[in-house]
Formats: structure tokens, sequence, C-alpha cells
DNA sequence: CCCAATATCAGGGAAAACACCTAGAAAGAA
DNA sequence: TTCTTTCTAGGTGTTTTCCCTGATATTGGG
């Protein structure tokens, strides 16, 4: 029986996996979270042997959980799942340890066999992101650098994604909007742009966020 | 005490849902309308905390008021209220805002218990909701509506993602700055977004770009 | 031809972003 | 501990975006 657990903000993808899942032989989803800090501080109590995880979450940077994750669990097997399909943020997330990488429009039949894919440690990508892959690799022969952000940068850059302003970021962190300004500066320093549309795109495109 | 205003254009429904509330603890109705111009030009008087929002109304869209409330009072929680269960309707209205959805069968504590979760910042869906955004998005999932831009739109859209700003869009395409602006403007209407982040990634996410 | 959608342009004001600058506190690594 | 990086934050001013109102061509389909 192979145990799954499941982590996504939307509650109506939660128990869209559930029913999906439920009666399958051999699988059984024996947890399921809403917050990236909610997993983390239950998982403990039963480690499932594969976990969906959703990369945009409200709270936490799905990398990041990742990351951690896989150093105290490493048998742990991650699906990653998402919405967004740029070549970038896929392979961010497969360098991070993650065994697969689903789109949230994902069928029935093809959840059931990534997680049994990965369940015995070989790698799962549907055939789509396997082209979006492959013809990244064509167009883009020469490895753009990735540079590198810190961990409040990163949430700043991901909030900016996100459609908020230097004011909002400024209260969801608890700093001051300065200071946001000041991330914002190093932001487009480090990542080569001129402004805040730059910052989305390359954010996007290179994967930068969870 | 949780201050709540209604509109709707049926007075019948305004009354129900007064009698309701009425002797609910923590809850007060503080005002009714029955046109959004009412409401749009009264609403200064006392800003309610809660706004019971009907979209069918004979004189205005429901979804631009939800808009336009918003960016006024960015901390005005809305709930809609609507006969309609259409998922691509109750999409829009979350998108543009609202909080939450209230079919108008709603019984008295759903619509208390909706009041003060919505209050508290959190969204709020009765099942039957859920389960019809469920089985949308098993259906259909990523492909949420594609927008049609006209080609000028397009064209704007795409030296957006590439860092111009207005000005320079407005030399490259030999025309007005402020017709620049008014292109702007129609793209974050149609796409649903708040600022040029917004566009930038809806542009990517859904590859409306060559 | 008529109508709807599209594309064009304006003014004025508010909000947000950007560009410089400086600089101390906190945290981590050597 | 010392050194470095990161995180924090302020000042001052400019540029850009955003918002609201309006208007007038142009275009394409019915």
């Amino acid at each position: 029986m192979i145990k799954v657990a499941v982590l996504d903000d939307h509650n109506m993808v939660l128990k869209g996996i559930e029913s999906m899942l439920e009666g399958v032989e051999d699988i059984a989803v024996t947890a399921t979270y809403t917050l990236g800090k909610q997993l983390l501080g239950e998982i403990d109590v039963e480690v499932p042997d594969v976990l969906l995880l959703d990369i945009n979450l409200p709270d936490l940077n799905g990398i990041d959980i990742c990351k951690k994750l896989l150093k105290k669990y490493p048998r742990l097997s991650i699906l990653a799942l998402s919405n967004y399909s740029e070549a970038g943020f896929i392979k961010n997330m497969l360098r991070n340890g993650a065994k697969g990488y689903l789109l949230k429009n994902t069928g029935k039949p093809e959840l059931i066999t990534a997680i049994k894919t990965v369940y015995h440690g070989k790698q799962y990508l549907p055939l789509e992101i396997k082209d979006i892959l492959l013809n990244d690799s064509i167009g883009n022969s020469n490895m753009s650098f990735i540079p590198k952000l810190t961990r409040r940068e990163k949430e700043v850059l991901s909030l900016i994604v996100k459609e908020h302003t230097t004011q909002e970021i400024s209260e969801k962190l608890f700093i001051s909007p300065k200071t946001v300004e000041s991330h914002r500066n190093n932001l487009t320093q480090k990542l080569g742009v001129r402004n805040t549309a730059g910052l989305v795109r390359v954010a996007l495109e290179k994967g930068l966020l969870g």
C-alpha cells in the first residue's frame, strides 16, 4: 500500500485528488494539508511514501519545502503539482529533488501512473512536460545562469509576481516599505532588468519561485 | 459588531436578508440599496465591513461594482449573491475580489457563517458552489478561458513584457502615450489583473504572445 | 448603410515604482 | 571573534503607472 499525502492550498484540489484516488488499489491518501507550515509540523505523525506538493503556496516556498523534506526523509518521493508550464520552473523543481512534475489538469489514470512510478524510485514526467523541456533545451542551448537570490528576495519577488504592491508586501512581511524597495532594487540589479515587468518575466522564465 | 450592507434590486430579498440577520449577535445591517448607482453614491456615509452584492442588477454590472468598490475600500469583504450557478460566472466574481459566492436559496445558518467567515478575511463558498467549480476544473482546468485580445493589444502587451515603458511603446508604434495607456487599461480589464506585474504573468502563463 | 468593436487621443490627479544615496542591526560563516 | 552577507530603513526626487473622465476616427460585419 502506497501512502500518499497531499499539500495544496485549494481545498478543491485536495478533494479532487482524494476522490480520484479513492478506491484505487495499492494507494491510500493518508493526509492532506493546505499550508506548508502545517505539513512541516504534522508530517512526522505518519510519513508518506509519496507527496503531491503544490508549488504555489500562500505561506511558504514550494522549492524550499521540497529541499527541507528530502533532507529529513531522503526516501520520500515528491511529485510537484503546478499550473505553471515554464521550463525554468520545472527544471528548478527537478533540480531540487522532485521525482516528477504534474500539471493540475492531470487526469486519473496519469495521476495513478505517476504515483506508482515515483514510488518505485523512477522519474515521471508527462509527455507535455517532456516536450516543454525538450523545446527549451533546443532553443536555449546556453545555460542561462541562474542568479542567486536570498530568501527574503525570493519572498518579495514572489509577492510581486502575485500583483502585490510595495505597500502590501511590506504589510505582509511586517517590514517597512523602504525595505521592500531595497529588495526590489537589489532584485532588478541581480536579474538585470529594468522594471517590474522584467522581474515577473525573469521570475517565471527562470523559475525563481516556488 | 460586523456592519453589513446589502444591494439587491428585489425588495423581497432585502427584507428576507434583514429578517434573517435580525437579532443575530455581532451582526448589524447598516444599509440596504436597490440600485448600483445608489450604493456607489451613498456607501461613503457608512462603509460596511461586509457587502452582500447581487450580481444581476438592472442598472450596473455586478462585477464592475465589485472591482470599483475594492479599489476604493480594499478591506471591504464582498459576498456575491446570485441565482446563477455557472462556473465561469462564479470564477469571474472571485477573480475580481469577491470573498464568497452565495446562491439566493441560502439559509440562515449558512448566511451567518458566510458573513463571519469573509469578515475575517477568509473565503467562503458553499459546498454546492465548490462542487460546481470542481467539476468545471476537472473538465477544463488549465484552459481557464483565454481572453481574446485585439491585434494592437497584443502588440502593446508584448512590448510591456519586454520591459518597455508606455513612452517607449508609443514611440515604437508611432502613437500617443495616451493611446498606449488606453490599451494598457483595456488589457488589465480583459485579463482581470491589477497592474503591470499581472499583465506579464498572465501573458506568459496563457501564452498570449508569439 | 448602420452598428459594434477597435483604435486613437486628452487632461488631471493620485498612486506606485524607480533611482540615487546612506547606514546600522542581525545573522552566518570562517 | 572577525568578516561578510543579508536584512533592515530612512531621505529626496523623478519617472512611470494607474484611474477617471471624456472624445473622435476607423474598421469590419450584418
